[in-house]
DNA sequence: TATTGTTATACTCTATAACTATA
DNA sequence: TATAGTTATAGAGTATAACAATA
C-alpha cells in the first residue's frame, strides 16, 4: 500500500490513545485493589531487574525521578514493593518486590491480558499477525526515546 | 506467523504504554503552551462536529461526565473552547471551539505528528504498511469500547 | 563538584457520590 | 421520574525547582 511516513504517524496519534484508554479503565477496575499503569510498568520493570535503582526504573519507564520517587511511596506504602538504601553506595536505593507485589503483578497481568486477548481472538489470524509484528516495529523504535 | 490472541494481548499490554508516552511527552512539551493528551483528543473531537453535548464527548472521549467537565472547565478557561447552554434543551450544554482553539489543535498536531513522522521515515515502507493496518485493526476493535 | 534521591509546589486527570436544573 | 451537567471530595500522576546526603 505504500503508507506515507505521515500518514502512519496520524493513524498511531489517534489510535494508540484510545487503545491505552481500554487498557488502563481494565487495570484500574481490577477486582482485589486496582493498579494504574505507570505502577504496573515499575512492578513489570523491577520484577524483571536485580534490584534497581529509582534512577534506574525512572529511566527506563520514562520519568522524572521526583515523578518515580512518587511513585515508589505509594507501592511502598502498599507493601508491593522494598525501598532499601544500596549497601556500598549509600547514595542508591535497591527497590525489590514483596511476595504481595509479585501477586499482583501476575494478577493484573493475566486479568488485562484476558481482557486483550478476548478481543482479539475472533480476528483472522492473519490481522492478529498484523497486529503483533506493528508492536515489534513501534517497539524498537520507541526502544530509546524513554531517555530524559 | 500465526500469533494467538494471548501472544497479541502480550505485545500490546507491553507496547501500548510506551508509545503512548512519547505521544504525551511531546503534546506537552509544545512550544507555546503545552496541552494535556485528554485535552488534545477534547479538542479533536469538537472540532469534528457540530456543537456537541458534553456527554456526547465524554462518551467519545470515553470519560465519565465529571471528568469531561473539568477538563471542558480548563479549556473554556484558556480560551481554547466555548460552553454554551444548547437552544431548545436548556440542560444541554453546546460546545465550540474558538479560533485560538482551532489554531491550537492545529499546531500541537502538527508538532506531534512531525515527531511521530521523523520515527517512521527511515522505516521500510512495508514496516510502515504493517504499522497502519495494525492501527486500522485496533482502531475496529476498540471503536465500540469507549462506552462507561 | 557530581550524583542520587526526596521535598515543596502546583497542575491535571480521574472516579464516585451528591446535588441542581430542566424536561 | 429521567436526563444533562456541575460540585464535592479524594487520590494518583506529572513536572520544575530547591534541597539533603553521599561520593
Amino acid at each position: 500500500m505504500e503508507y506515507s511516513a505521515d500518514e502512519c504517524a496520524r493513524e498511531v496519534l489517534e489510535v494508540v490513545p484510545v487503545v491505552m484508554r481500554g487498557i488502563r479503565t481494565e487495570l484500574r477496575s481490577h477486582r482485589g485493589g486496582d493498579i494504574s499503569v505507570p505502577q504496573f510498568r515499575t512492578l513489570f520493570y523491577v520484577s524483571r531487574h536485580e534490584g534497581p535503582s529509582l534512577s534506574q526504573v525512572a529511566e527506563h519507564v520514562g520519568l522524572t525521578m521526583p515523578s518515580m520517587s512518587r511513585i515508589v511511596d505509594g507501592l511502598v506504602a502498599r507493601r508491593l514493593a522494598t525501598r532499601e538504601t544500596h549497601q556500598g553506595d549509600r547514595r542508591r536505593m535497591t527497590l525489590a518486590l514483596t511476595t504481595h507485589g509479585h501477586a499482583k503483578l501476575r494478577s493484573a497481568r493475566q486479568t488485562t491480558e484476558a481482557y486483550l486477548s478476548q478481543l482479539f481472538r475472533t480476528l483472522p489470524s492473519a490481522k492478529r499477525d498484523t497486529v503483533v509484528e506493528a508492536m515489534r516495529v513501534l517497539r524498537t523504535i520507541f526502544a530509546e526515546t524513554g531517555s530524559r
